[in-house]
DNA sequence: GTGCCTATCTTGCATTACAATGTACACGCT
DNA sequence: AGCGTGTACATTGTAATGCAAGATAGGCAC
């Protein structure tokens, strides 16, 4: 189980890469991410997370009609998202690159 | 730089792997930390989360005299310790697989 | 004595994951 | 018709935690 307090400020840069493969709605990206197996993110964490999102103009919204339901939200990138994915990969590898530095390091002494 | 919000969970466990190389005390941790590349972690953030982990049972502490300045707190790890340091290395592990198979999956659409 | 490096601690703030709860549509079952 | 289930979005309140800012204090160089 990956604890929540990990996945802060990660799983903002996660939703803004599922997006960035098609347009999609909350209900489905949550089920993607658990699927890469960011274990079960709830509506309570991806709707107040998209819409802090779609504030910051980094993605834009466009309800469309389901065969199955209300109406689906469906989200694609915005130029500015576009970047802002960019630099989450790359704090990403940053914050990556240093842990797994640390971890080696760890395991060479014991 | 690595935005603050993405070390959220993942500095408590770099820092047991830190203590557990050797004995050490906090102003050498936040030095340490940044020499492995997670930025300058400042002493507000580095002493809370020292005492956090002492309060929960994952480090010990023992003041010591230093030849250069005020008394040093050194930390050990506790038994306590080194299996929270195991369970965060696995859920590090289990995030930094997730998020590896996310973005390689989007870099194949791109 | 003034300034700098070392060293620890506290207060208050901002961010954010999440549980709980409410709303609403479509479909199948009884 | 009434009920449960799955789909779909949103809000409220709580808890965790990184960090800036500031206080305290020892030792050393100028």
């Amino acid at each position: 189980m990956i604890p929540s307090q990990m996945l802060k400020g990660i799983l903002s840069g996660c939703v803004l890469a599922v997006i960035s493969q098609r347009e999609t709605y909350g209900y489905e990206i949550s089920q993607k991410l658990g699927e890469y197996g960011l274990g079960s993110v709830s509506e309570g964490t991806i709707y107040p997370l998209l819409l802090r999102l779609e504030k910051s103009g980094f993605i834009s919204a466009l309800y469309r009609e389901s065969a199955s339901g209300p109406m689906r939200k469906y989200y694609s990138l915005t130029p500015a998202g576009r970047l802002e994915l960019e630099g989450f990969i790359s704090s990403y590898g940053e914050l990556s690159r240093a842990v797994e530095r640390l971890l080696n390091e760890m395991e060479a002494v014991k």
